[in-house]
DNA sequence: ACAAAAGTGTTGACGTTACACCCATGG
DNA sequence: CCATGGGTGTAACGTCAACACTTTTGT
């Protein structure tokens, strides 16, 4: 067979090319509590009794891979407004004895809070990971990397944060997700010049310390800034 | 059945998973007489007739997607030191009439005057691009902007460029990829301040205007400007 | 002499880093 | 009055964009 026709299976028997199983894996990071977590269910394969794993599923026919990842979340209704991208495809020889497998890995940020778990789904600690199916391991590295980088790139935490929080709160964010620490009289330039957050005169309440000034986003001027540019 | 362990092909009757196909397709950009091409082949497909395609071929279930890629490019001799990175993977629904189909994109970006085409295969200008398979547009159009983003966040041009180049080369090369016009200067600069350059004190001969100096890359210092840094 | 491209410096705007002190509140 | 975190300004530095003239060669 000609190597680069190959690639069209209604050349000679197209059923010989469809034995190969994909699934989506979807990474979802939660921000709850001032901690970064991620939404882990148990795995039931005996060989790995004790192991989480990614929610998940195999593509079926009729559906698209995002769509497929749509679907595994869907019971969620606070995910309704979530916006999964893709990060990664991997593929492993015979992960499976049946045949080959192909996982998407898609990742997402979201509230935590507003998106209680269902069934045998468990928000995890990033810090306190459980033992993972080894290749969800690897995915879920990959997807941390990618938050990373969007992190760096745009502003994050609309829909994160509520609706009024402090720049600390904020700031916060930023360094749990980077795992860094940051200065703060620069992280609060970085954002005032970003020119996105509504001083609201308000001030927190019954903290034990001087009581930090409240914020919350420009909606419209935040979407600005998650624009892309191609600067050279 | 439950969603969150369908993933796991184990469960219940695996094979009813193991229906897809999975290709991987290799966008492969090549740098020829100052031009900007990429690989392609005539489709064979009687429905896409005069359609071109790029080359791919579905992936064997004793194998990885990186390996699958490679298969594809092997029979050309001056792809053994190819740096193929993924880019996306593509779902489309019911592409062909026997199942459903995942692709996924690889891409590089080669010397194609090292890269002489066997089969069927031609490099075209990608400014003269013949039709192509729908979906092999957009997975061009995706690896494209990749490589444009590339380009900008660390240097490339080794591999490229003959062993002694002058400085207008270079810029050409980054100005047809980025389909800019840059300044000379601040080229100049930029480059020299990357120290990724040495000056082999000789000149372009036989040219109707002022000779160039040439310069080589600096092959170690090359290697470390393509690190990736992860400030904030 | 002309055409064509090579080579060269400065300035201003901007973003990033580093760094130290006083302020307001609750206990 | 003490502990905790809130809030503020400035200087050094590097990067980037904009911009014009002189030099060297071939024809």
């Amino acid at each position: 067979m000609n190597t680069y026709t190959a690639a069209n299976p209604s050349t000679g028997d197209a059923r010989e090319h469809f034995k190969m199983a994909v699934s989506v894996d979807c990474v979802i990071f939660g921000w709850e509590d001032e901690t970064l977590k991620v939404l882990l269910l148990p795995s039931l394969e005996p060989e790995h009794q004790g192991c989480w794993m990614l929610p998940g599923d195999t593509v079926q026919p009729e559906e698209t891979l995002s769509s497929a990842a749509w679907r595994v979340l869907a019971p969620h209704a606070a995910f309704s407004g979530l916006e999964l991208e893709q990060v990664h495809a991997f593929g492993t020889v015979h992960r499976h004895p049946v045949g080959s497998l192909v996982s998407v890995a898609y990742y997402s940020l979201v509230n935590a809070a507003q998106a209680p778990f269902k069934g045998t789904l468990r928000w995890h600690s990033l810090k306190r990971l459980p033992n993972l199916l080894p290749y969800h391991k690897e995915m879920l590295d990959t997807c941390y990397r990618r938050l990373q980088h969007k992190v760096i790139d745009g502003p994050i935490g609309i829909d994160l944060l509520p609706e009024k929080f402090s720049l600390r709160t904020l700031q916060h964010l930023y360094e749990t997700i980077l795992d860094v620490k940051l200065d703060r009289r620069n992280f609060r330039k970085k954002f005032f010049n970003m020119d996105i957050l509504v001083d609201l005169n308000e001030e927190e309440d019954s903290v034990p310390h001087r009581p930090a000034r409240l914020y919350k986003f420009d909606a419209g001027k935040y979407d600005l800034r998650t624009k892309k540019t191609l600067g050279f």
